[in-house]
Order: structure tokens, then C-alpha cells, then sequence
DNA sequence: ATAAACTTTCAATAATTTTTGAAAGTTTAA
DNA sequence: TTAAACTTTCAAAAATTATTGAAAGTTTAT
């Protein structure tokens, strides 16, 4: 396959993997984009190259940058801002589960806690049933949790060196 | 707080939950439900609890099933069918990680490995670039794949048991 | 102070996803 | 076979989400 024909599959295939997990197409696509790109872009040449708007281009480089997943870069005597990602995909990864641990993770935990709290008459099968999963539901988030807190301070060798080892 | 408020929150919540991963609010509310149901249910009961339509009720069941996250069962000498959900939390999130690794990961791998045989002037930073992000995800994409399926086969207790035992 | 170069905003529009509900389909019992 | 009880389908409508593009805003150089 030719460079440009595996660019295009690249920039598409990371647009449907964003929209399977939330995150809008066309931020994905961006991040792609910048992603195999080993120079720094304008947003002109971002608009251009994925055939999209300036105020949807200006709207995902901030939310990218919102995601810690790029950043923008000056160049000397140059008045436009370019725009690159950082390519260290264990970077990505762990800033990826640090925004939704924060915005997603973390919510839930305290809504769980919130609803531990629940009371009413303990024979009731109801509340029996209720109580039991919220239980449940709180230990694996809090699992969840604190293995995501793990990662975002390991080194990536590390990390997997000790996962796979465990399950060898 | 009392059960029936309880009860309305947590649906919303696993409601949000689910449409914050991609899976669509009406069917996180009713395995919500569902989950937190001592005694199945019936199309109509959960219509009614969730003021939502027959239509979208019969295929949000259907969706639901498909994932393997609640069944069908039927009560001696009553047409109507029932459903419940597995209470089993871990179940719910092997089952989860079964269905995404094989709807997403998996289409992704294959995409990668096709992308790995790009070829071009192997001097041009943009294919060096290109190659650089293609092994690294494609890399990461693996440990993940290798992990889930240990999870797949793993009971709870071992699972995080030898997870946060090395993260201590 | 002015104008050119560039970025941001946001109301209007378009695209996509979800939901409805009535009609069609199926199963069971008599 | 008929009809009641129940389930499924799917075209149309509603709701939600994403995109456009022109106008407003900002910064820099002169």
C-alpha cells in the first residue's frame, strides 16, 4: 500500500475508533492527522487536508488541546499557529485515561457513595438487591480506579512488563 | 436517601454512564433497571417505568440480549416473556470487554497490520513518521488485546487480586 | 491610528441518531 | 379456524450532535 492511500485508511480508521468511544469523528481525524504528520500544521492546511471548516477546525484544536493530546507551536517571524501532537502513544493513552477518570470516572464514584447510603426496610427484597449491586458496582469502579491511578505514573515497560508477566 | 429516589438516580447515572461510552442512553437505563430488579420484568412494566415506547423498548431488549447482558425467560403457563439481567457484576464487564474486543479491537488490529506494509522512499520523514505511529499503536493495541482476553478467562477475585498486588 | 493577518464565536443549517406508534406478524388456546 | 395475547417491524418524527461560514474579535507591524 502506497503512503497516501494508507494515510487516508489511517485518518478514517482513527475517526471510527473516536466515534465508537465518544469522542467526536472529526476531533479524532485531527489527531490523526497530526499524529503521522512529522511537521507542525497551520489550520488552513488542517481545513484543507480533511475538507472541513475553519470554525469546526478552530473549535477541535481547542478541545484537543482541552485533552492535553496536542499543542500549539510558534514559529519565529510567523504570525499563524501550528498545531502538533505528541506522538508517544503511551503518552496518549495515559492522558486519555487521566481526562476520562477525571470527567467520568470520578463522578460516578461519588454518585455510588451517595447512593450507598441508601435506607428503607432491610427485608425488603428491593432494597436487598439494590444495595448488593451498588456494592459491587463501587468495588470494581474503585478497582478500575486505582489501576488507572497506576498507570498514569508508570513508565510504559513497566507497566505492561508487569501486567503480561502476571498472566503469563 | 430512600430507595425510590435511589432508584431514579442510579438509572440516570448508568444512562449518562452508557452514553459517555457509546452505548445509547435508553438501553443503559433499561440494563439499569433491570440490574437493580430482584424479579424480571416485562416489556410493558419497563415501558412503563421508563415512559418509553414499545418499539424502542422491544429493540433496546434485543440490543441488550445481543450483548449477552440480560435474557429471556418465561413463567409457567404465561405468554408473557420476562426479562433479567445477569447480577453478576464481573460477568457484566467480561461480557462488556468480550463484545468491544471483538466489535472494535479486533477490526482495528487487522486494519493496523494491513497499514504496517506500507511501502515508499524509506528516507522521507513522512513515512518514517507514518511507520514510527502504525508499530507503536500497533503495539499497544496487542498488550491491551492480551490483557482483555486474560481477563475473558479470569475469575474477579484473581483478576484485580493479581493486578493491584503488583501496583502496590 | 490603521490595516493586514490571523483567530474565535455563534446562530443557522445539516447530518446523524433515537424514538414513536400503528400496522403487520406470530403464537397459543379453544 | 378464529381471535386474543403478545412481539416485531419500520417509515416518519423528534431529539441530539456536528458543521458551516460570515461577522466580530485580536494581535502585530508600520
Amino acid at each position: 500500500m502506497e503512503l497516501a492511500a494508507a494515510k487516508l485508511k489511517f485518518i478514517e480508521a482513527w475517526g471510527k475508533i473516536g466515534s465508537e468511544w465518544g469522542i467526536n469523528r472529526t476531533m479524532a481525524q485531527v489527531h490523526a492527522l497530526l499524529l503521522i504528520s512529522p511537521e507542525a500544521l497551520t489550520t488552513e492546511e488542517i481545513m484543507e487536508n480533511l475538507s472541513i471548516s475553519r470554525g469546526n477546525a478552530n473549535m477541535t484544536l481547542r478541545d484537543l488541546i482541552g485533552w492535553g493530546l496536542i499543542e500549539k507551536q510558534h514559529k519565529a517571524g510567523e504570525r499563524k499557529e501550528y498545531f502538533f501532537a505528541d506522538k508517544d502513544v503511551w503518552n496518549i493513552a495515559r492522558q486519555v485515561a487521566k481526562e476520562r477518570k477525571k470527567r467520568e470516572l470520578e463522578p460516578v464514584l461519588k454518585v455510588l457513595n451517595e447512593l450507598s447510603a441508601v435506607t428503607g426496610n432491610e427485608k425488603d427484597p428491593e432494597l436487598i438487591t439494590f444495595k448488593k449491586s451498588i456494592a459491587d458496582i463501587n468495588k470494581l469502579a474503585n478497582n478500575v480506579d486505582k489501576t488507572l491511578e497506576t498507570m498514569l505514573k508508570a513508565e510504559e515497560n513497566w507497566f505492561w512488563g508487569s501486567i503480561l508477566k502476571v498472566f503469563k
